[in-house]
DNA sequence: TCAAAGTAGTTGCATTTGCAACGAAAAGGA
DNA sequence: TCCTTTTCGTTGCAAATGCAACTACTTTGA
């Protein structure tokens, strides 16, 4: 019995999990959008080229760090480059192959979204919990993570 | 500087809630469409009309209890009337309003899907902490959704 | 009582997503 | 070498989402 309790614990934990994910992410939306910036989906891309070197990237490698599908990298990256934050660039070893370059506007505008993004992070989420709260969220993350990771891709049924 | 390591710790456990967000949603997707069972999205009503006094909700409540916008959930309602899991019926009393009804094979169907969804959240989530990180993580997103909860419609830049 | 304001649910439209298929190019193997 | 398989990025198409407008109805309050 104690098993089930535990259980109950869970299921309703998991569900803060979810609600709290929506919550947070759409009151980040709503500032980042009231400040006229673009959407949380521009960052990721933004900061992964930033942090790349020469500021560019392989759009695979791209899709796979920001955790979209090929097609849909494709078309953040035509809007990306439409707002020119960044631009294509063809790849010389691998002629089927294309590099996303971050121009000086894209970097810049990297950062205009930090500053509302980590206002929000802070007051939204970092500012309600104390430094071993963080730390065992952070490891229980990591532990997910890698549970998922682990997972074949079809391990169903048992 | 025990100030930079804190907030360095808490973008990087930001980081991991959003990674590990997507990837566990991703895999019991996966797994409910493997099942042949429809996506997370039609588990939060059914689940939530089941609880509901006798399996019925009034539309706006239940678009508010699943966390979806009006025009949403009225086309959320849609597909799952048309794979008849639920109903819809006129209010007596608000002849603006409608409720949602759930029928025998929604409740079934809701069911099906839980054995599915409860082993990815065992497998994924629940297995991976203890006790005490549970209740930690608990109390962690409690705390973040009451924080969020009391942020007024519009507070930027302060 | 009656006009103004608010609320419930739906709809149109533009944007975004997901899936499968495609052409082009590289990699692997007999 | 030559054929098969894999990978890269894109595209078409259907489905889902978000926003604003709309109809119908209720509530408010002068």
């Amino acid at each position: 019995m104690t098993a089930l309790h535990l259980n109950e614990l869970s299921n309703q934990t998991w569900k803060l999990f979810l609600t709290t994910h929506v919550m947070v992410i759409e009151q980040i939306e709503r500032d980042l959008a009231a400040a006229n910036l673009p959407p949380l989906s521009w960052y990721g891309v933004l900061w992964t080229l930033e942090k790349a070197p020469d500021h560019e990237m392989r759009l695979h490698e791209l899709a796979e760090q920001v955790l979209l599908s090929r097609s849909n990298i494709t078309r953040l990256i035509d809007r990306l480059e439409e707002a020119e934050l960044l631009c294509r660039k063809r790849c010389p070893r691998d002629r089927r192959g294309a590099y996303a370059v971050l121009t000086e506007a894209g970097l810049a505008m990297r950062q205009q979204m930090w500053a509302i993004y980590s206002q929000g992070i802070a007051r939204y989420f970092a500012k309600q919990l104390n430094a071993e709260e963080m730390n065992t969220l952070n490891q229980a993350f990591q532990q997910i993570l890698a549970a998922v990771k682990e997972t074949p891709v079809a391990a169903l049924g048992e």
